[in-house]
DNA sequence: CTAGGGTTAG
């Protein structure tokens, strides 16, 4: 109470957890205001979108609201879009065509729920949305187009994105740079440069798509030039270049980079601090990571489920496994799935198959689906600790529970996994059945394998089979050599050895035994 | 309200 008045809007604004909203909540039906319309929306929102998990009690708000408006579905559905579960976003739609008198869905409407069908990569509901959207023509309005564009992105259709686009009347910056994202995410980097040349006003932000665009692509130059020739940059395209440096393992780029803006008196942002961790790691810097952990003690960083689920790998990586568990089980707020598939990779790489095997059902138990990366991590431990029959029952799960297509890295390691256990035939016989045809990592595992169990007849057929896919390969040499040389075939080790390019391998120490 | 940076696997 202020000044004797009961001011529920004040009171909310200071509301930072769900207890103190739930109490407002009490005094606010005490007080008879439930059916305030305004009131209800802004409780509505404030759960929605500023409380953390608070966003279930914001829909049972909605669901409970006397005369329910399009302001209050459209916070529960724009929360649920970037929530774990967007498609509620879907559900909540409906029920406000479904349930309420004649309440007609908005741009907001059709803006939120395309970001959700965007975040859920699903084409099928966002061309209904899309329908919908014409049938009450707001395909064309501003937001809703710019939304569509996005959407069609992340489901790989960039032409419906670029025609979307065409049909904006007057599109704004906003609605350019979100053309250029979508050129990107659709890998085509060359339509985005071309974009970013045409487009009649170019803010901070075209900038640091384009700088994002050429680090994903490859093109660490071109993103060094472009972020040279900026008037200004902020926090966002100094991470980007980080995080951009870090992925195409530019170590001593970023480190410079983190240490300019550092001079500079750019705070570091979480971004960048994620980034710079995992340069470390990568970089073998462990003694400035530990600086590092230090420092996101102090600024409070470390609360941060990212900060802390990189870390927990910077320990792992380090050989700190009891720092990497402790991390873990006293890692405030809810575990997530990276922080889970930290942890089974991390206690893979130390050969603990059946424990990594514990962590990934925990895991599932408590809530979280597997994606494709949480498989290749459980793969990789059965594969690393020789528990083949337990690896093809989690490659099963992954496509037939889960519905999700294998990949490269996930038939690599089943490969692997029957390579290690010396079923050499039933790996060929795996490759073989692939939907997709093998690439030249694959054979070279198998070729791995070959090697480890002696198998010369069979390395042979799968080194063929490696020139038809890679006709230029000479990485296979060393493991070609390797093989002849284990079943004591010298004359084959030189015949290889002789073919090899790069004369550094043929000169390494002891090999003048072999020449004798 | 719509557009930009993110850790884990390989």
């Amino acid at each position: 109470m202020i000044n004797g008045t009961f001011m529920p809007l004040t009171l909310l604004k200071r509301c930072k957890t769900l207890t103190s909203v739930t109490q407002l909540h009490t005094h606010i039906l005490k007080a008879g205001l439930d059916s305030d319309s305004f009131i209800a929306g802004n409780l509505i929102l404030h759960c929605a979108t500023l409380i953390s998990d608070a966003l279930h009690y914001a829909h049972s708000l909605l669901l409970h609201s006397p005369h329910p408006d399009a302001f209050m579905y459209n916070t529960v559905i724009r929360g649920f879009s970037d929530s774990d579960h967007p498609y509620s976003s879907f559900t909540t739609f409906i029920d406000m065509r479904r349930n309420s008198n004649n309440l007609q869905p908005d741009s907001f409407s059709f803006a939120f729920s395309l970001k959700a069908a965007a975040n859920l990569r699903s084409y099928d509901i966002g061309i209904q949305l899309h329908s919908q959207a014409i049938l009450h023509g707001l395909h064309n309005h501003l937001y809703v187009g710019t939304t569509l564009v996005s959407m069609y992105a992340e489901c790989g259709w960039i032409s419906h994105a670029r025609n979307v686009f065409d049909e904006i009347p007057q599109p704004n910056i906003v609605a350019w740079n979100a053309l250029i994202t979508a050129c990107i995410r659709c890998s085509d980097v060359k339509g985005a440069e071309s974009l970013y040349k045409r487009m009649p006003v170019r803010d901070l932000h075209s900038s640091n798509i384009m700088l994002s665009g050429y680090m994903k692509s490859g093109e660490v130059h071109l993103a060094h030039n472009l972020f040279a020739n900026m008037p200004t940059k902020d926090d966002v395209s100094y991470s980007t270049m980080i995080t951009g440096f870090s992925h195409n393992g530019h170590f001593h780029e970023a480190f410079n980079l983190f240490q300019q803006s550092h001079r500079l008196g750019l705070p570091p942002n979480e971004v960048t601090l994620t980034g710079i961790l995992s340069v470390s790691t990568q970089s073998g810097e462990f003694q400035f990571a530990q600086i590092l952990h230090c420092y996101l003690q102090k600024s409070g960083f470390v609360s941060r489920s990212i900060i802390n689920n990189t870390l927990m790998d910077t320990y792992f990586k380090s050989g700190n496994t009891t720092m990497a568990r402790s991390l873990f089980q006293k890692m405030p707020g809810k575990k997530n799935l990276v922080s889970w598939t930290t942890m089974v990779a991390g206690t893979a790489m130390q050969g603990h198959g059946q424990e990594a095997m514990e962590l990934f059902h925990q895991m599932v138990d408590s809530g979280i689906k597997p994606d494709s990366i949480a498989f290749i991590s459980i793969l990789y431990a059965c594969s690393h600790a020789g528990l083949l029959d337990h690896g093809c029952k989690y490659f099963s799960m992954m496509t037939n529970d889960y519905k999700i297509e294998p990949s490269y890295e996930h038939y690599g390691c089943m490969v692997d996994l029957y390579g290690r256990a010396g079923e050499l035939e039933k790996a060929y016989d795996f490759i073989t059945k692939m939907p997709i045809e093998a690439n030249d990592v694959i054979w070279r595992t198998l070729l791995g394998a070959c090697w480890i169990h002696g198998d010369v007849e069979l390395g042979e057929e799968v080194k063929k089979r490696l020139l038809e896919v890679d006709p230029n390969d000479s990485g296979d040499c060393v493991l070609l050599s390797n093989m002849y040389a284990s079943v004591g075939k010298w004359k084959d080790v030189l015949g290889v050895r002789k073919l090899m390019k790069d004369e550094k391998l043929v000169k390494t120490p002891g090999w003048s035994i072999i020449e004798q």
